[in-house]
DNA sequence: ATCAATACATAGATTATCAAGGTATATAAA
DNA sequence: TTTATATACCTTGATAATCTATGTATTGAT
């Protein structure tokens, strides 16, 4: 991303693609970018610290495989307490939004 | 705040106050705490460091005025280039609440 | 007389992200 | 066959936003 965004929304996003299936670093950027119409364009060296740290607090879990090429990809998968912090970073999200949108007087809620 | 939210936001959110009337600092930090339900508590040494920030660029100026109770206060005035700002925060706010939605799938674009 | 609220400000630490670099393989184009 | 591009992982150092903590000073209430 060019534009310093939240840090609620980089992990939040992180979790929830690998909450609807478990995917490779790189295969969270390029969907990323795609499903957000080219607005999120992450950099590798915010990708991956994040998914290390979120290894770390139990949140995913990494699984060497080889693909179809033979090419080796390292697949996470989120794991009940990252489903959790999901849920926790979705209402977060939710509760920012809204305060936000409540200042500027934001029409989304008419 | 208590929680690290976007760089978007602070200065958008202190640009829209100042939109609807000039404020003092002090001011700033408890009209965006009630006007958010209590969710955003902007800190001094966030909110000062931003005001003389946008006063830099031109898009507030200071105004030293004394209050009825006879204390000194610096009311910040909106500029031109200040509301051209905040119309383009205001801009990438919202396509940045897209994005995000898109991605979590949000309820609100229904 | 003391304490809380008001009102300004700065300094240092923390943290998220970026930019830039490194390594290596697969595939398509020249 | 070389070369370029996309894929795929990673780390380091810089930048920037915010917080915590601290400082000063006045006002108003107990």
């Amino acid at each position: 991303m060019d534009k310093r965004y939240t840090a609620l929304g980089t992990s939040m996003l992180v979790l929830k693609l690998l909450e609807k299936e478990p995917m490779y670093g790189y295969q969270i950027i390029k969907t990323l970018e795609q499903q957000s119409s080219q607005v999120f364009r992450l950099q590798e060296g915010t990708l991956y610290p994040i998914l290390h740290g979120l290894e770390q607090q139990g949140a995913v879990i990494s699984q060497t495989a080889s693909a179809p090429s033979g090419r080796i990809r390292k697949y996470y998968h989120i794991t009940p307490s990252g489903r959790k912090l999901l849920q926790e970073k979705l209402q977060e999200w939710e509760t920012y939004q809204t305060a936000v949108n409540q200042v500027i007087g934001g029409v989304l809620f008419e």
